[in-house]
DNA sequence: TGTACATCAGTGAACGCGCGTTCACTGATGTAC
DNA sequence: TGTACATCAGTGAACGCGCGTTCACTGATGTAC
């Protein structure tokens, strides 16, 4: 059911006024961005935006509830790649090289959602928790996995995070215990992998060439260690291979 | 030895440029830094600021020289307070606390050396080496240490970093085995804390309230648990106290 | 000691830029009678 | 079928803003004779 267009309307504006400004985020940076270059590249004027978007902020708002659920579902069809109880680890290793990847792949992209790259804006505070969730989901799901077949290995400093038993019923709604701490897990490592990331795409590995892929591998191996509790699964023992 | 002022000539001028200009990035973040602004806040005119800085560049150039000098001295003075090989993981932990510490409470600053804040600058090449290893030294010193006691615990799988033995010549100047194997420890460590305390900073932990110190403490815990061996020190046991 | 000159930190005006946003408009299309 | 009117996506001009940077200048101070 496509509805006519209006007398001078472009087709797919709204849609090209987006593609656009990904396309100038990923050449110039977010900070860049700007309602004024993008009409520009579109033979546009400027106001013309304000039909499809309330002002600029809504425009990056879209920009990022798209690009949020664009992450999640290609870390969803990663981990859709090892299905089944017995490829956790491999999804694992799936998982975070596909983090890695798509961060060297989309710096600018990377920086819009999870730095702080365009001064003076704020994502809206009602869409944050889904937008974080979606771009977690796989993780946690993986983490949940892990936990269900008794092969998470929760550590016992974390356990400290719990509240008392006699004040367990203080835990947000809907959260139990569980839940709690395989949430925690998955945010440790998420902070992991994304604290090797972003010190690569600040610069803070020139020079030493190669060595950011190689530390991520160790880092990767040294996570799997860390949570992961082999032994119940009949010591199925996945090599970390090297790409 | 005092040069006499000229004519008209403000006394220190040029520091107080550098002064408003970190008051301001703390106030609104170093992206909305401008010279007029600074000059506005100063009562004079924005041309007189080019007869201390060449341009703007200059002037946050300078300011990020001083900043990693602060800082890396901060976590010097951190890490004297803990002197000794038999303080080593006491010392571990003052340090990360700092760290974790210092960016919350400058939280600008901390976004200025180690993210991207202003649109179209770049650190200069030749400076960046001489500002990362400052601002690391405390924390690569604290390394060297624990290793020269016998208690650095390098994970098997970072031996895969070192070229093959037939090939150790292919190292870079002036950097030995033993070295690049403490300095990957070392940066595996800030990664893990800088992963922590800039998803903090960039509020990805809005919400699940005190969550964000309680994880950073079970990190450390299981940071100090993956490298240090501490058998050899006679098993002092620090126990990481939750402040 | 007095005069002519040099110095140079800070000034004020200006240039040219890009930005977000507003507003009255226009003109092709759709609709009602 | 023809005419009068309504709709509304996109236009062009304008407002007001702040920015980095340049340039000729000014005027208090220091210096040489």
């Amino acid at each position: 059911m496509v509805r006519p267009l209006k007398s001078r309307q472009i087709p797919n504006l709204q849609e090209a006024i987006k593609a656009v400004a990904w396309k100038q985020i990923s050449e110039t940076g977010a900070a860049s961005l700007s309602l004024r270059s993008i009409a520009r590249e579109l033979n546009i004027s400027a106001p013309a935006i304000y039909n499809y978007f309330a002002d600029r902020d809504a425009l990056v708002t879209s920009l990022m509830v798209d690009a949020f659920a664009v992450y999640g579902q290609y870390h969803n069809e990663v981990a859709s790649g090892y299905p089944g109880p017995e490829r956790l680890v491999e999804r694992m290793f799936a998982l975070a090289r596909a983090f890695r990847d798509w961060a060297l792949d989309f710096p600018q992209r990377y920086e819009l959602l999870f730095g702080n790259p365009i001064p003076g804006y704020r994502f809206p505070e009602h869409e944050f928790h889904a937008a974080l969730h979606q771009s977690n989901c796989a993780l946690l799901q993986l983490i949940g996995e892990l936990h269900s077949v008794g092969m998470l290995q929760v550590p016992d400093s974390m356990l400290a995070m719990l509240p008392p038993p006699d004040r367990m019923q203080d835990l947000p709604a809907g959260q139990n215990p569980v839940e709690l701490l395989t949430d925690a897990v998955a945010v440790l490592i998420w902070s992991r992998l994304h604290g090797l990331v972003s010190l690569e795409l600040a610069g803070m590995f020139a020079g030493r060439q190669g060595s950011a892929q190689a530390l991520y591998e160790v880092e990767l191996e040294l996570i799997v260690r860390q949570f992961v509790n082999s032994n119940r699964m009949g010591g199925s023992d996945v090599q970390p291979s090297i790409r």
